[in-house]
DNA sequence: CTCTGGTATATTGTATACAATCTTTCCAAG
DNA sequence: CTTGGAAAGATTGTATACAATATACCAGAG
């Protein structure tokens, strides 16, 4: 995939993307603090790179700067979360959309062996519950990076990168019970066969769909939790 | 309008913001090199600051940054046009359906006065060109922002302030001739008429057309344009 | 006991210095 | 005349120092 809005391809770009890193795969919890300080001897650099690392990560809308107070690891509302999953489904469907016009066979094949290795997956077992998602999470990113990729709208792969960019804590629900891995399964074979015929109205209701069982699975669990943690909650994730 | 991810509130802050203006408003051409000391000297601060800015920016797309080499004004091809149209006709296509069911009467006549004053301005003469195309882009932001502001989620208004900051010197060109600006004129009526009435299926088709007709406008005098300056010619705007 | 004000501390914002890298120039060899 | 390559110059990348600002803490008045 072209990457045309990364500002830099090496060096200090590499802080970015390890904060960026630490930021989705939940150390500094939402919410946090970002010192910069303890960033940068964190990650073994001075205070400069950390800086234009949090400038970039406030732009894609992970973290927020407080003027003269500094930055915070963005927490989310059920809000903001409706909000984004109306957003991925918009970009999402119209990116199935434009593939089904303009997707090569090599790029189905990359699909095919993701949705294969999704459904594989349900009979194996993981060493750690840790590499289980890790894995799932990988190919279904192969699977809808591709449809990006095959919409070839330079400007639409960097939006859907900077929406699905929210902190994997929230996405890992996703892949709990069998049962909605199953449906979710479904929806890829449903796509990838829309993708095939060069259904684009098909491929987009299907993806669209995908987009909001996805979220109201996320919702669900999200309200059993929050349930669970009893009264005096807080309406954050 | 609320702003959700502007990193900064004030001071530096003005550093960003007067960047963004000389860039999109043609100083610093597209292609041009940003070179930090002559931007700090330009801006009157340190190179600190303006290294910010430029991060910012090219997260924004306006700029690219080469790693050790530099900022450079991001030059658009026309495929970069017709991608940004294209994203902008889903994006406020949504917006204005979204915003149909949710638009208060202070929106309404909000839109309504920015499009009685395009209208108005058909008949009216400007001391200079100048300031008669800043009067138009003026309202016309009016316009639609006050659409993106009534669908009521932040990430779009976001999405769309990005995918919007274009040189201006290109969308000047929609105001060229009084024919152009009737029909465009005509679209904005269509469009508050469907929002009043809470009809947002037909809000979204007209906003969707109103956009593409500005992109084919805008395609069609850039032909004409690159036609006079005869051949050799680039595909860059 | 609470509120106000002021000082100390922590942290951000900016400038500057220096190191790393790229670009240009110029000269010599082919 | 072209090509290779080294040195000089220009510019970016990073670290550090200091100034500006916000926060925490404590004392004293009410």
């Amino acid at each position: 995939m072209t990457k045309l809005y990364t500002s830099d391809e090496s060096s200090a770009d590499q802080v970015y993307q390890r904060l960026r890193r630490l930021l989705i795969e939940g150390h500094y919890p939402p919410g946090s603090r970002l010192v910069e300080e303890r960033l940068a001897s964190d990650l073994g650099v001075s205070r400069t790179p950390v800086r234009q690392a949090l400038v970039r990560a406030a732009a894609e809308g992970l973290v927020q700067i407080f003027p003269n107070r500094g930055a915070v690891a963005r927490s989310f509302t059920i809000d903001d979360l409706l909000e984004m999953y109306d957003l991925r489904a918009l970009l999402e469907g119209h990116a199935a959309f434009l593939a089904a016009q303009r997707i090569t066979p090599d790029q189905l094949a990359r699909m095919e062996a993701a949705a294969a290795a999704l459904e594989d997956s349900l009979n194996h077992t993981f060493a750690r519950r840790e590499d289980e998602v890790h894995f799932l999470v990988e190919q279904n990113a192969v699977f809808h990076q591709t449809i990006a990729e095959a919409a070839g709208n330079q400007r639409l792969i960097a939006m859907l990168n900077q929406i699905v960019a929210v902190p994997l804590q929230f996405r890992s629900f996703y892949w709990y019970r069998k049962e909605e891995r199953q449906i979710s399964n479904f929806f890829h074979r449903s796509i990838l066969n829309a993708l095939t015929l060069g259904d684009g109205d098909r491929a987009r209701a299907m993806m669209r769909e995908h987009i909001f069982y996805g979220r109201d699975v996320l919702l669900q669990s999200r309200r059993a939790e929050s349930a669970a943690v009893a009264s005096g909650e807080e309406n954050e994730l």
